[in-house]
RNA sequence: GGCCCCAUCGUCUAGUGGCCUAGGACACCGGCUUUUCAUGCCGGUAACAGGGGUUCGAGUCCCCUUGGGGUCACCA
């Protein structure tokens, strides 16, 4: 088969944003069809009505774009195989349904899902494994029909072949699924729509997939999907289940993690990748980073920008073990990769993240952001910068409230140790503030470098009175940075504010 | 529980019978740099799950045990 005809797909099905399993499997589906030139579909699987989550489908396209995984087929951009939203291709599913009716390899069954869970139960409570019984006769066509004309609730199921499949994996190797484990499963639902393994089977071939890559967690399908194909005379594509991506505890990644932290008072793991976005990650890191849970390039390196991942990536060298999801390690490699993104990039995904956040900073022009984030060396994540500069949008009320100081330890050790010393440097240093026009962080920093040597402080005692003067805090940019980006007024207004607050105390 | 998959440092992994005295990265520990936080730099601790084979030789091949995971819907 030629590389260029090389087809992959994605088919998310609308509950919610797109899961970081999800995004591995899209990032690995998308690096092979980018590799080789050929074409990847987005295919929406929304045949489940009762679990639809309105808007999802918006969600889950937005942070694919985040991602920058573009299709080249499915909602929005089309292509010769729409429509790409399952809902839309109901009659497909019901001509290919009318073929193994026909063909014998499929058959109507009256069984109502409480009978069978019923069966299911007493199993259950009898420590019996549960199948279900093929009956005996098999209805006909046309008793199926009467049924459903007499408004009984009737579905279609496939006909297993009763001989064991073997599904060539790509990356797990030939895997052997004994008959006897293959019953006969709903191809049609009793409300019409199909259900995810017939119409997933259906898609593929008349969308021309030729490489299947899903999750661990669908290999116990694909001996159903490979009967059906048989039975349809459908081309096999290629199968590669990668290993599914686990919690740091073992567990897999859930959105219910996030609702178990909140209740428990901790702050709610990110687990969409949109939790990634609003926690102020780098795209290009989180890709990166997912694409090392499963693959390795085989040398020493981790580190991949797109291109080089798309150059080098293959399924051969993805791994079989199930990865731990190691939040440490990702937050390392987004320090990397905000240290080395362009400034421009950078301040365009800076943006974005203040965006998603509603952030207070948004007042900002890109000049002061890009000073911001220049300010802010060795930050981890968007996050830290907005933490750096929240002095900057509190009033000056609020950092130096009138009840008595936001962080009373800073003061503690900062300006009261040494009978009040960062009290009197701020005196000091604030006439000469108050006189001072070269108001840059280069002009600044040359102002208390001088006012060191003159009086023999250390950077350390004038920068930290400093401070905590502007900020109520031990920590913010360099102090040069922090007092130009405040500007002269603030800055000394709060000085003058802190050593109040001390007279009033 | 049945079936299926998997098994190298705490974590992600390199390793395809001799190059392994098991390499890298993150985390951790120690040191250095430093005006705070963080970054950065240097160094260190740390693994082939256990037991049998096969072989001159096994982390690498086979079997068993143990452990972990997936799956058993009119969900996808």
């Amino acid at each position: 088969m030629s590389d260029r005809l090389v087809r992959v797909r994605f088919a998310p099905s609308p509950t919610g944003y797109l899961h970081i399993g999800g995004a591995r499997t899209v990032l690995y589906n998308w690096l092979v069809a980018r590799k080789v030139g050929g074409t990847f579909i987005l295919r929406i699987e929304d045949t489940d009505r009762d679990r639809h989550v309105e808007d999802s489908v918006g969600k889950i396209l937005e942070d694919l774009r985040w991602l920058g995984l573009t299709w080249d087929e499915g909602p929005v951009v089309g292509g010769p195989c729409a429509p790409y939203f399952q809902s839309e291709r109901l009659d497909l599913y019901h001509a290919h349904a009318r073929r193994l009716l026909e063909s014998g390899d499929a058959y109507y069954a009256f069984e109502t899902s409480e009978e069978l869970e019923a069966s299911r139960e007493s199993a259950r409570v009898e420590k019996r494994s549960y199948k279900y019984v093929r009956p005996s006769p098999l209805p006909t066509i046309a008793q199926g029909e009467a049924a459903q004309a007499a408004g009984k609730a009737v579905v279609v199921r496939f006909k297993m072949p009763g001989e064991p499949i073997t599904v060539h994996d790509e990356i797990l190797g030939d895997v052997v699924m004994p008959a006897e484990e293959l019953e006969d499963f709903v191809i049609l639902k009793s409300d019409g729509w199909p259900t995810y393994h017939f119409a997933c089977v259906v898609d593929d071939e008349l969308m021309r997939v030729t490489h299947v890559i899903r999750g661990q967690e669908h290999l116990m399908n694909t001996p159903k999907h490979i009967a059906m194909q048989r039975a349809l005379k459908f081309a096999t594509p290629s199968y590669a289940h990668p290993p599914i991506i686990f919690s740091m505890d073992g567990t897999k990644m859930s959105k219910r993690d996030k609702e178990k932290a909140i209740k428990e008072g901790r702050t709610p793991p990110e687990i969409e990748v949109h939790d990634f976005r609003v926690s102020g990650y780098l795209p290009e890191a989180l890709l990166n980073f997912i694409a090392l849970l499963g693959w390795s390039s085989g040398d020493d390196r981790e580190h991949f920008s797109v291109d080089e991942l798309i150059e080098r990536f293959s399924i051969e060298r993805v791994g079989k073990t199930n990865a731990r999801f190691d939040r440490d390690k990702l937050l390392a490699f987004n320090t990397d990769w905000c240290a080395k993104t362009p400034p421009l990039r950078l301040l365009a995904a800076f943006k974005d993240f203040l965006a998603v956040n509603a952030s207070p900073l948004l007042k900002f022009d890109d000049a002061m952001l890009a000073r911001l984030l220049a300010a802010k060396k060795g930050l981890r994540t968007f996050r830290d910068v907005v933490d750096s500069a929240r002095f900057l949008v509190q009033r000056d009320e609020e950092v130096w409230p009138d009840g008595g100081p936001i962080n009373p330890d800073a003061v503690r050790k900062v300006l009261e140790k040494n009978e009040g010393a960062g009290y009197r440097t701020l005196e000091a240093i604030l006439a000469k503030l108050d006189a001072f026009a070269d108001w840059t962080a280069e002009g600044l920093h040359k102002l208390i470098e001088t006012y060191c040597a003159a009086s023999g402080a250390k950077m350390g005692d004038v920068a930290q009175p400093l401070r905590v003067a502007i900020t109520g805090s031990t920590v913010s940019p360099p102090i040069g940075d922090s007092l130009a980006l405040l500007g002269k007024d603030a800055t000394c207004a709060r000085i003058r504010r802190c050593l109040s607050a001390r007279r009033g105390a």
